[in-house]
DNA sequence: ATACTTATGTACCGTTCACTAAGAAAATTG
DNA sequence: CAATTTTCTTAGTGAACGGTACATAAGTAT
């Protein structure tokens, strides 16, 4: 039995092109053909590699998340709370209005709403977001142990908070906000949980 | 010349209807065959009233925004910025939970990223969003020069971060969070608002 | 070489989409 | 009443959608 023809194309290079075609356009604004077209190849090619449209959009969603659990887990390793929040807020400014890719981010771009047949994409994107919260939390939960944050926070409401803010930063960017001005709102946003951050002595 | 024959169906009633379908699935994943069902009426009515499916859209954004405005209008009546902040924020975790409506934000969940012929779509919400960014931060303003805010304060830049957060908790909604939990990304969110305040004497 | 397995390109399904003729129905005006 | 204007229902339009049949090409194994 012969191991058959070699496929043509490199999957990790195709799946960055649809990966930035699900960016742009959402799930269902993307069409088969402007991802085929994206990636190089036809249409039976992305069938027999990725099964169908969902499957490749979730196969991109895991190399977009496995990136992204790589830098958060770099961003934890800031000293403290308001310094995670800070890297985290900052960077993702810099992230979103990278010219190098479409703005905002494709956890959210991906598709907040979908339509029928479609219902288990905005699902399937919440929960890779929940997953960076959680990352989070953890963090939080161990600054407070420490007593970097106050006995009194909420480690958890605290992650959701600065889950939440991210988020809105990537829906701005995504309509036009530039670096500058989701750099303020990172500035302003750090500053409550600086609030919950204990007195430094 | 005759009148012509009235039209059946109350057009405000059928504008609701069409907006619920609009917030709950986006404008591309509303199809004109689920809107004339929820709207009682058949395509042809649809087209004569709204002209196509984006006039349709616009008309339920007109209808969306005028009552929020209205809304804002009390909001901002609050006495100082961070009662603003709260008032609006905590307002938001109650209605984006609503179950009257569908969760989350139309101005979300309307349409973030869009498909080919619909990429005005995004920039219409934007639109409407920083309408209402841009009533907070004429509150802002007024706060700062009334000394409510410090003088190094950016009332601007506060009013983005508070609108950020508003649209990220509009996506937490969208996915599942429950009022509880966007009420404590609101706690949080007004803190850094009270950062910005002048001590009280 | 021959058989076998898998990928590729072409060309094309069936379905659903937004949208619309065409004419009957319901009102006003004379 | 007849004439006119506008809305209604029915039925369907062309185009675009996600997905696929089929033959051919390109490899491996015997």
């Amino acid at each position: 039995m012969g191991m058959g023809r070699p496929r043509e194309f490199d999957a990790e290079v195709a799946l960055d092109q649809a990966m930035e075609v699900f960016w742009r356009h959402g799930y269902e604004g993307a069409t088969i053909a402007q991802l085929t077209e994206a990636m190089g190849i036809n249409p039976p090619s992305l069938y027999a590699c990725f099964g169908n449209k969902e499957g490749l959009l979730k196969a991109a969603l895991d190399r977009y998340t496995k990136l992204r659990v790589a830098w958060m887990n770099e961003v934890v390793c800031a000293p403290t709370a308001r310094d995670v929040a800070e890297r985290m807020l900052m960077g993702i400014a810099e992230k979103q209005t990278d010219p190098a890719n479409p703005p905002g981010c494709l956890l959210v771009q991906g598709g907040i709403a979908c339509g029928t047949g479609s219902e288990s994409v905005p699902f399937e994107l919440a929960a890779r977001r929940s997953q960076n919260e959680d990352q989070l939390r953890d963090r939080f939960v161990r600054a407070k142990a420490e007593g970097d944050l106050k006995p009194t926070s909420d480690p958890a409401a605290l992650a959701r908070y600065v889950s939440a803010v991210s988020v809105g930063m990537g829906v701005m960017a995504s309509s036009g906000s530039d670096r500058e001005a989701l750099r303020q709102v990172a500035i302003v946003a750090v500053q409550a949980v600086e609030a919950q951050s204990a007195d430094r002595t």
